[in-house]
DNA sequence: CCGCAATGTCAACGCTTGGTGACTTGGCGC
DNA sequence: GCGCCAAGTCACCAAGCGTTGACATTGCGG
């Protein structure tokens, strides 16, 4: 009969793992339940807590953030938004994941470090490697800016923003990032 | 006794209003609860209810969102920043309002609405007065940005931006809405 | 063939939440 | 003085939540 549930797939634990992203990243930490997330799988909700313990547990099991950004040495900073943008969008669009973590970053202070730590251990040290001159602040500057982006177009869903292409978007955005990456800061 | 709790204030309305933009500012939409809100001004739940019907009801009052920008008609693109920030400023950091519409914007559909309203209803008309070329388009940008500043500094608290000094931010961003705003867009 | 660990379900818990409705109390107009 | 309305409290739901522990079922190693 083709076994249509047939006891133990080994793969429940990652089917999880995967229902408990898109729950995050749709409707964030608080609004997602277990419940849910358990009944996507086709399975109870009190198997969510045996495999992962807690709800909190849950999520970041849930969000693993690998940017995996390029090496972006010896790349001119005006070549660098040609350099990452693809990523941005593989980001962004591709897994939740990483809007998971944008919403739940919102509310929830765990979030909001996840985050940080994320900028800092990842995205400084990638775009330090372009700027020796006040490396931090260049990074936090082009963040801000790429958080704003994701924010505008998957979050809020904005008219004009969410509807450009992405090689519309990429042209619009790739001077303001040349430009806080070798510019003047003030 | 001086009247420790006088009976009736009739400035209860307003207090529970002040006390629910705080909260939801603080701990986003559904993190608040109507008892918190309610015992930060020393008052029954139920009160609250009495008196805005319903905690949606209740999150709509408290975030009446009247930007209040500047007419930029005859601006020079290149002074807009200036004109602006010192509004930016105020309405993230003086009231709280801002802040709660954007953390609840990130869970709840209806906020994110209401943000959409306030980017087509008053930032989108201010900007347009600055340029005929691609209003929308240009005004998203800026949005975008303005957006990506206040959640990396006022959400996310992330280290560089949180710590500048409003001169410095100010500095720093000001030729990138000059050039959202009158430069080449791809 | 038997036992056992893994995989999973089920029912229930304690708690918090938004919301309701009956009640009390104070101040003011008449 | 008296009655009445607004302002406020209290007890109480029903629902939903995360979490728990006891129980079923299966596949596998001896």
């Amino acid at each position: 009969m083709a076994a249509p549930r047939p006891r133990s797939a080994a793969g429940t634990r990652a089917a999880i793992l995967t229902a408990a992203r898109t729950r995050f990243a749709a409707d964030g930490y608080e609004r997602t339940t277990l419940r849910a997330v358990a009944g996507d799988v086709g399975v109870d909700a009190a198997l969510v807590v045996r495999y992962f313990g807690t709800k909190e547990a849950l999520f970041s099991a849930a969000a693993e953030f690998e940017l995996r950004l390029p090496d972006l040495a010896g790349v001119a900073p005006g070549d660098v938004a040609a350099a990452l943008l693809p990523r941005f969008f593989a980001v962004w669009e591709e897994q939740g994941t990483f809007l998971a973590l944008l919403r739940a970053a919102a509310t929830s202070e765990a979030a909001a470090a996840a985050m940080r730590e994320v900028f800092v251990r990842q995205v400084a040290p990638a775009l330090a490697a372009v700027t020796p001159d006040q490396p931090a602040r260049r990074a936090a500057l082009v963040g801000s800016q790429v958080l704003g982006l994701a924010f505008t177009r998957y979050v809020l869903r904005a008219a004009p923003l969410a509807e450009m292409s992405r090689d519309e978007l990429a042209a619009a955005v790739a001077p303001v990032l040349a430009h806080y990456l070798s510019g003047p800061l003030g």
